[in-house]
DNA sequence: GTATATTTTAATGTATACATTATTCAACGG
DNA sequence: CCGTTGAATAATGTATACATTAAAATATAC
């Protein structure tokens, strides 16, 4: 019973972990060998992690300057919403288009419950959660994985954000709304319904959170 | 007058290189330090690049049977245009809404040119590098500089298998025609003629290609 | 006092040695 | 002869030492 896991696996799911908690805040830079110290290890395998970090988006190594956390802008989110929004529509039409059971859609339908379930108890987290497992599923019915690797990547860069946004936003009930209908339309194999509501689902989505970020000053987070 | 470009670097265009020529051919494995000594340096830098070259879709590492130079399937083929279908829809989309003078749409003007002058000396080389040009260019214009990112990344997994078709197909006069149609409502601002113009244009090539791959019972290239 | 040249410093880039571990191959037992 | 166990092997994963180089600090000239 020994670690097995490699610890440049380790150093990857620590470092954003801690990109995503916020304990490397956005715009902070770190040195190699800091963050090497601070996971007990040393920096070839933190290097691997950060070079990998680094193809998703989520820091920028910097020669001399350390590893820079990558701050995300009112731009950044517009265009990951705009990725997210084409590829997602993507994914509903060939949901819908690939005849799926009622078994096969469960999951989705769950992550919908989840949410209604999360709402009913204000509980904003856990709905951001099932929200995600959502998208998630979605784009995992759509069969294209590599759109499901780009959207697990868009969604990791805004994820901070998202969570700073989380509590400004006014309660989500048309999301829900919107979900059911988008699930609706793939049960009844009616793709470019399927895809338009999709599409203007998150079109909305991308609206009200620039305004938001605008609304509060937020330049970058 | 040292060379002051990283090794990291240079092994990182290095094997791209040999990627794109067939040099190391799709499905082949290839350990490190083969690599290494290939090209004249230590594992740690071939490691890195291999790390790059692995989030970018382009091989695989997998322990202890070496670096796997990843084949592109049929399927892979549908998932990857189905990818630039929607990306570089948006992208022209987005640039005829931005409102482009002729000036600033020159470089897309020329790509065109040279597509035609290539196929008029049926140099296909010339002409498949010219369409790169022209599909980068308006990415580029898109405004979008994720979907510049994802759209490279989806190009160059594509490279070796386009190479391969190209004296397979027929003449690309059609796609000429495309291009000059697209680049037409991009100059008048005609937003949505120019999505669904290069919507269009993507599909089509997907279609061929597909046909193409089954034809000639390509499983993987 | 400011600008430039030079030294020093500190961080990254790279090589190498070593640890770990999956695979191979051989020995052994059935 | 076949399957299982275990040692040998070979490849990756990791630590560390060192080389390189950009940036900072100091010295020097004007």
């Amino acid at each position: 019973m020994t670690k097995s896991t490699p610890n440049s696996q380790r150093a990857l799911q620590e470092l954003r972990r801690r990109i995503f908690e916020g304990e490397l805040p956005a715009g902070s830079d770190h040195l190699e060998s800091e963050l090497a110290d601070q996971l007990g290890m040393s920096r070839t395998p933190v290097r691997e992690a950060v070079l990998m970090l680094e193809s998703q988006g989520l820091l920028a190594m910097r020669p001399r300057k350390g590893v820079r956390i990558l701050p995300v802008s009112p731009e950044d989110m517009s265009e990951i919403y705009d990725v997210l929004t084409e590829l997602e529509s993507l994914a509903a039409e060939r949901a819908a288009e690939a005849g799926y059971t009622h078994e096969e859609l469960h999951d989705l339908a769950k992550a919908i419950d989840k949410m209604d379930a999360a709402l009913d108890r204000s509980d904003l987290e856990a709905w951001a959660a099932a929200d995600d497992l959502f998208h998630a599923e979605l784009v995992r019915i759509g069969g294209n994985r590599r759109v499901v690797m780009i959207a697990a990547m868009m969604t990791d860069q805004v994820r901070r954000a998202r969570n700073t946004t989380l509590y400004m936003r006014p309660r989500p009930t048309k999301s829900n709304d919107d979900h059911r209908r988008v699930l609706d339309a793939i049960a009844h194999g009616d793709a470019q319904t399927a895809r338009s509501l999709h599409r203007l689902h998150r079109e909305e989505a991308k609206a009200m959170i620039i305004d938001l970020l605008h609304k509060h000053r937020l330049r970058f987070l």
